[in-house]
RNA sequence: GCCUUGGUAGCUCAGUUGGAUAGAGCAACGGUUUUCUAAACCGUGGGUCAGGGGUUCGAAUCCCUUCCAGGGUACCA
């Protein structure tokens, strides 16, 4: 069997950091206990933490911290503005950071002294830790991809594989230790009919003799199958056959099935077959892979998995989880759960679906003694994972509570539902190649790469296609379902990754005209711009982030919140006087350093979403 | 039928444990370049947050209900 290359695993590096993370949250906690300590004072009255409710002020107001009065005015026993007032002009006197306040409608804004802000760029943010979790010594296994070899990748896959690629490197910068799988479905009765059409109809036409890439060739004869297929129930339905019976008297699906027992005998030719034609779509998806940039540690074939699960099927019976019906037949019975009865063997003896994956849970937890395991799979299946957790929860499987299933909506065109059999797919390659030869249009029309050699504009247009696909998927909230419109390209400019790349390299290009050298600045140096204050908090906000998207495990809020900082440097940029011919001093030193750090954090950000981003665009 | 996930501007989407006048981008219209990259910035228009009820100082967010759409529903994977 033709087995894709395994993939070395990248050695991960943490930077030693300080053991407690800064968060903007934290840093404003002593707000908080300010308030209580007013509230003490002034009413003589003992509140929890969670009567003081604190938020961000909104942009049209003056002030940077907001507290809401009305939880607080059944202590205070007034109205809230007056509440809210007291309160402001305790902690303006008692608190030094809190330099001003203003009440608007039971809302107490509180404006935080400017050097407090400094003080946390420079102490907190600029430093090298900032944003860079430690190994939290626990392991998680992401199982992402999980093709068919019977037909290319189309655009469902490749939103899979970026968010099982992205989940993984969030999870890793969030200090786990990730082993990437894919489990490949390279068996079955699919399979057998690619290569029964070939077997017919392809007069030994190889990738070599047709210039097609493998995994098309072999998709090819699936959608010739199904047209063959389709003639066939045709003409027995015309001979008065039922739909139903026609479905399954046709010849064609009668000698595929009998294909699969001969593979399921071990015959020769048709293993040979199998792994020819198999061989065949690993070096198509190869290259899909190269191109997407995703990679797997370790590849898990279910013609070595396929017969697992018949020990476990055992184990239940033994413990009384399952239950055999007269038939033979394995059953368990989840309606106290609010679920149904579900069939875990059949009465033949032979796996289903379920079987084999409580077999392969087994044996992957086995493989690797992972603590949480992710499963990237299409929300079609949420019923199936339900179960299958269930499961094993009920087998006493202590891993069980690790598992989780990344459930995310299938991409759907303007017309509904792609369709590989009947080729109303977007072709992943084809996707990829459309959008490579976009970007370097685009870029050729703004005249920016003259320069560049050709090895760098191919670089550069594959970083920018890419980009651009990239984040158009990751940026919608996983569980959705995604429209996609083949006649509407995805665009390059506004909230798109190209915008976010374009803004890093804007920031290299200024960073190397100024002659940066990194050197920490003092606190005092005169007034900050409230978009300078704004970019702090912002840049504050992103180790909070990283732990928000890692534990929601979606990498769309934080291809969002990348989106925003992005946003907000370039109002910078266009507010602020020009940097480079700034005379130097703390104030130049402070905007360079604002601009290196946001765009360090755009670099490391997008690397999670498995976007470059260019030094020049 | 039952279970489940969605429904926010013309389109594509944000909206963290309930907080202020619901935000972006695209598209449309108008403006900004002898100053660090205009893939940018600024402005205008565009909304019954699917409908109805409830909870409360306050609801896109929580509860109930109706409608619409996707998915699942015992021997496909």
């Amino acid at each position: 069997m033709v087995k894709i290359d395994r993939l070395t695993l990248k050695p991960f590096h943490f930077r030693l950091s300080c053991f407690h993370l800064f968060s903007l949250f934290l840093a404003m906690n002593f707000i908080i206990s300010e308030a209580q300590q007013a509230i003490k004072k002034l009413y003589n009255e003992e509140v929890a933490e969670s009567v003081i409710n604190i938020q961000e002020t909104r942009k049209e107001f003056e002030g940077q911290v907001t507290i809401v009065a009305f939880p607080i005015i059944r202590y205070s026993k007034k109205l809230p503005e007056q509440t809210a007032n007291e309160l402001g002009e305790y902690l303006v006197a008692n608190v030094a950071e809190v330099t001003k306040f203003n009440v608007v409608k039971g809302f107490l804004n509180l404006s935080i002294a400017e050097s407090y802000f400094l003080n946390l760029f420079n102490k907190e943010i600029l430093s090298p830790d900032f944003g860079v979790y430690q190994p939290n010594g626990k392991k998680v296994m992401v199982e992402y991809s999980s093709p068919n070899t019977n037909k290319p990748l189309h655009l469902g896959h490749v939103r899979n594989n970026l968010l099982g690629y992205s989940v993984a490197e969030l999870l890793k910068a969030y200090g786990y230790e990730v082993v990437k799988v894919n489990l490949v479905n390279d068996r079955g009765i699919h399979i057998c009919k690619s290569m029964l059409a070939w077997q017919k109809w392809g007069n030994g036409e190889t990738p070599e003799s047709s210039g097609l890439k493998g995994d098309h060739l072999v998709g090819k004869y699936y959608v010739i199958f199904d047209k063959e297929y389709k003639k066939e129930i045709e003409a027995l339905k015309a001979e008065g056959s039922t739909e139903e019976d026609a479905k399954k008297n046709a010849p064609l699906i009668k000698e595929a099935q009998q294909m699969l027992q001969q593979w399921e005998a071990g015959d020769a030719a048709v293993i040979a077959l199998w792994e020819k034609m198999n061989g065949w779509v690993y070096q198509g998806f190869d290259v899909t892979y190269k191109n997407l940039g995703v990679d797997f540690d370790k590849f898990y074939y279910e013609s070595d998995t396929y017969l697992l699960g018949k020990d476990t099927i055992n184990e239940g019976l033994e413990k009384g989880v399952f239950f055999k019906k007269e038939d033979g037949s394995v059953w368990i019975d989840l309606t106290a759960d609010g679920l149904d009865q579900k069939l875990v063997l059949r009465a033949d003896g032979t796996s289903v679906y379920i079987t084999q994956d409580l077999g392969t849970a087994e044996k992957k937890f086995e493989d690797f003694g992972m603590d949480e395991s992710i499963y990237v799979v299409g929300n079609e299946q949420d019923y199936h994972f339900k179960v299958l957790f269930l499961i094993l929860e009920k087998l006493g499987k202590t891993w069980a509570k690790g598992l989780y299933h990344l459930s995310y909506g299938m991409v759907d065109l303007p017309n509904g539902k792609m369709k590989s059999r009947e080729g109303t797919v977007v072709d992943a390659d084809e996707l990829i190649s459309d959008m490579i030869t976009t970007a370097r249009e685009k870029t050729e029309e703004l005249g920016k790469t003259n320069d560049f050699t050709d090895v760098e504009k191919d670089e550069l247009y594959k970083n920018i296609g890419l980009g651009a696909l990239k984040y158009f998927l990751l940026k919608v909230e996983p569980k959705k379902r995604l429209l996609f419109d083949p006649n509407e390209s995805i665009d390059f400019q506004g909230h798109t990754g190209p915008f976010i790349q374009y803004t890093h390299a804007r920031i290299k290009s200024l960073l190397s005209k100024a002659g940066y050298v990194f050197k920490t600045g003092n606190q005092d140096f005169g007034n900050i711009m409230p978009v300078e204050l704004e970019m702090i908090i912002q840049l504050a906000k992103y180790p909070e982030e990283l732990e928000t998207a890692a534990k929601a495990h979606s990498p769309a809020s934080l291809a969002n919140y990348l989106f925003e900082l992005a946003k907000l440097f370039n109002k910078f940029y266009h507010d602020v006087p020009p940097i480079v011919k700034t005379e130097e001093g703390e104030e130049k030193q402070f905007r360079l350093n604002l601009c290196k750090k946001t765009a360090d954090i755009i670099k490391s950000g997008m690397l999670i979403l498995g976007i470059a981003s260019p030094e020049r665009m």
